[in-house]
DNA sequence: CTACGAGCTAGAGGCGGGTCTAGATCAAGC
DNA sequence: GCTTGATCTAGACCCGCCTCTAGCTCGTAG
């Protein structure tokens, strides 16, 4: 959950690794995989410079992923990006498809929490009393 | 999401499988990777008779499961249950900070929703009136 | 000038979590 | 008895997503 400040001056990749939670493997891996919204710059010596809009772009990918956005579609996006103007309305519900799965995602996760408390409760409740038998036990019945 | 209706008669491998949502391949893994509470009944014919007990602990695991609690967890999990009575406290542990997990990732997906909100408000609004310009251009400055 | 860490490429390797195959067996209906 | 479909085992395979290795270069500090 690190907060990528933002940054006006081109970083190294070492540099970008720290302020995205990327390791500079996976930054490198990213750009083969063609899921950069444009070729990155190098120095004269070869390596690579990330531009703000780089970093600024990194750090949505980081969030898509984190919200289960697999990497194919991703470089979806990332390709109508690179277009260039004109396919908005292709991002938008790409986006917006997203959204609604991170939104069920989340009532998943809701209710997943609830029964898993159920189980916490019942845990809880027989370990402070001392009572703690005829739960999960394989060799009698379930309560 | 299948709701899991409770039943009293012991289920062959497809019937387990249509109620858990698990494949009938899955459920032979998570048996020989030791995920279950006990030895699953056989029939004479050597069929899988899985009872009422170790398909309600399936749709525990398919909860731990969903909510990003790894294999080797769950494993944990069911050597404490079929160790029988003693280590509740150890079990109750594990539930907890399981839970605690499964808020800290509704917390993230939260904050990733609201960032990628944030994404499609902005493209919704240039798609909807036309001036489809200046956001994510590579070639321009972000907007 | 030298040393040393950070970066480079291409490609192999690894891990989690299943999925699929082959070839045999079981069980129910005709 | 025969066919058909579900199940069995052991083990190979696959996919997504990185991660690591080898062998080299760059660039900065002493």
């Amino acid at each position: 959950m690190a907060m990528i400040e933002t940054v006006t001056e081109s970083l190294g990749i070492g540099e970008v690794a720290d302020r995205t939670g990327l390791s500079v493997h996976a930054l490198r891996f990213y750009e083969r995989e063609g899921l950069l919204i444009g070729p990155v710059h190098r120095t004269a010596g070869g390596r690579r410079r990330y531009s703000p809009t780089d970093v600024d772009w990194l750090g949505i990918c980081v969030r898509l992923r984190e919200s289960g956005m697999p990497l194919a579609e991703l470089k979806r996006f990332a390709e109508l990006v690179r277009q260039g103007p004109g396919n908005e309305p292709e991002r938008l519900r790409l986006l917006d498809a997203h959204q609604h799965r991170v939104e069920d995602q989340i009532r998943a996760l809701e209710e997943c929490r609830s029964i898993i408390a159920v189980k916490v409760g019942v845990y809880a409740e027989h370990v402070a009393r001392g009572t703690a038998a005829g739960l999960w036990d394989p060799t009698a019945t379930e309560g």
